[in-house]
RNA sequence: GGAUGGAUUCCCGAGUGGCCAAAGGGGACAGACUGUAAAUCUGCUGCAAAUUGCUUCGGUGGUUCGAAUCCACCUCCAUCCA
């Protein structure tokens, strides 16, 4: 099976521009494709992670991939898919995190002597001068074609400033301004992207008179429509520092049935054969499949060690046996206690388990904390600092909230 | 620049002088049931030295015994007109 068949059996592409040249570009190893990250945050997300494993594919079927880092497009700001607009961030917030993008993706992709480029857009769109850019740019552009943009049009009705409105342009620049230097033929990007990445072909066709392909990722969504890497709005990071390896595996440990395997086809690297043979688990069976979904994930992310740690650790925590002794954990200092005992609502604050005493007091009420296994009922329960000797105490709220405390 | 309508807790949204830490819904969290799933049911959802106290309804100041609610100014947003 080649390439592009291979994509979209996972189930990778959502739409094409021309299929049939695309599938020769790829297939045959001539494609120079960029997908751009934009850098809002100082890690790359689970979001980011299925556009890297897509990247990494392409790569080892011999094409060649540009990594375009948004140090540029993150000044403006994308509006696709927001209701509301995003906070502007200081150009030494957006250096910080291109740095950090870089850092994460050079773990992931090989970027040595012409395996693998990555640039930043800063380099070329912030020295654009406006007049200028309107002349030779924005004449190219139609504003009752991008007023009918799907990314602008929901936008219509909360407001949208012209600053983000720019967002296509700038966008659409890039691809010219790649196609030109660095002759990359096609543009990847998620499913949101789609009016973006045309008005990059469109651009090239107008001023060059040439051809430039793109291909959107479809997003991954929960069977509910919901994107998913978002625990309670925050994003699953791939940085081990914002999310432990142990909570990046518990994420997709705990998918629900129905994406199992849609999650598995999408991100794993695992043989399609094996897969299709998954698919006819059912029940309790797709545990298993959880299993293999967080493990793969986790070993690509964070390495084959730290995999083994998290699986371990799960395993303990919730089938009994093994160790345990990955779990997070928080250390107490003597200044916690007070005339040498803390209170269990403390111990929670204190882990990070909850986060007030009035919530921890809840926790406690609704008998959904545990210690060493033993059911917290009193709220005034204190420990001593002996208690947390050695290997200390497990706390646990809720089913999957754990923390072993210990003392410093 | 002009006219009008807005800003309430994580989100949507009620509240137009005291009975308001603020209806209802969503989400989140906890419990039951399970398979670390989904669905369902129940509880819960500002903070704390917790039958009480403190801080919150865009901001600042004012009226009042008492303000989310009334007044003034300001900021931001939407719609229509330029």
């Amino acid at each position: 099976m080649q390439i592009y068949e291979e994509l979209k059996a996972r189930g990778l592409l959502a739409q094409v521009t021309n299929e049939e040249e695309i599938r020769e570009l790829v297939n045959n190893g001539k494609a120079t494709f960029y997908i751009g990250f934009d850098c809002t945050a100082d890690s790359l997300t689970a979001g980011h992670f299925m556009a890297l494993t897509l990247m990494k594919r392409l790569q080892m079927a011999g094409n060649k991939p540009i990594a375009l880092i948004g140090g540029g497009t993150t000044m403006i700001g994308d509006p696709s898919g927001r209701t509301d607009m995003r906070k502007m961030l200081t150009i030494e917030d957006i250096q910080h995190n291109a740095d950090c993008f870089k850092r994460q993706m050079e773990n992931f992709i090989d970027f040595s002597e012409g395996k693998a480029l990555m640039v930043n857009n800063a380099d070329w769109l912030l020295k654009l001068n406006y007049v200028e850019l309107l002349r030779e740019v924005g004449a190219c552009f139609s504003v009752n074609n991008m007023l009918r943009a799907e990314c602008y049009k929901q936008r219509m009705e909360k407001g949208l400033s012209f600053l983000e409105f720019n967002y296509m342009i700038m966008q659409s620049y890039d691809f010219y301004h790649m196609f030109q230097h660095y002759n990359c033929n096609l543009q990847f990007g998620g499913d949101d992207q789609w009016s973006n990445m045309l008005g990059g072909t469109e651009l090239i066709r107008k001023k060059l008179g040439k051809d430039a392909h793109c291909m959107t990722i479809t997003l991954l969504t929960d069977s509910q429509g919901k994107k998913m890497g978002k625990t309670a709005g925050n994003a699953v990071w791939l940085d081990p520092n914002k999310t432990s390896p142990f909570e990046f595996y518990q994420y997709w440990r705990n998918v629900s049935d129905a994406d199992v395997l849609k999650c598995i086809r999408m991100l794993t690297f695992l043989p399609l054969e094996q897969i299709d043979e998954m698919d006819k688990w059912e029940g309790s069976q797709l545990n298993r499949a959880k299993e293999i979904l967080a493990y793969e994930l986790t070993q690509m992310v964070h390495g084959t060690e730290e995999a083994e740690k998290a699986q371990e650790s799960a395993r303990a925590l919730f089938a009994g046996g093994g160790s345990a002794a990955e779990m997070p954990t928080c250390e107490l200092e003597e200044g916690d206690f007070l005339n040498g005992t803390i209170d269990i609502l403390g111990v929670l604050v204190k882990a990070g388990l909850t986060a007030s005493r009035s919530e921890a007091r809840r926790a406690v009420e609704q008998g959904g904390v545990t210690v060493d296994n033993e059911k917290v009922a009193d709220i005034k329960t204190v420990y001593a600092p002996e208690a947390f000797a050695g290997e200390g105490i497990v706390v646990k709220r809720g089913k999957k909230n754990f923390k072993r405390v210990v003392m410093k």
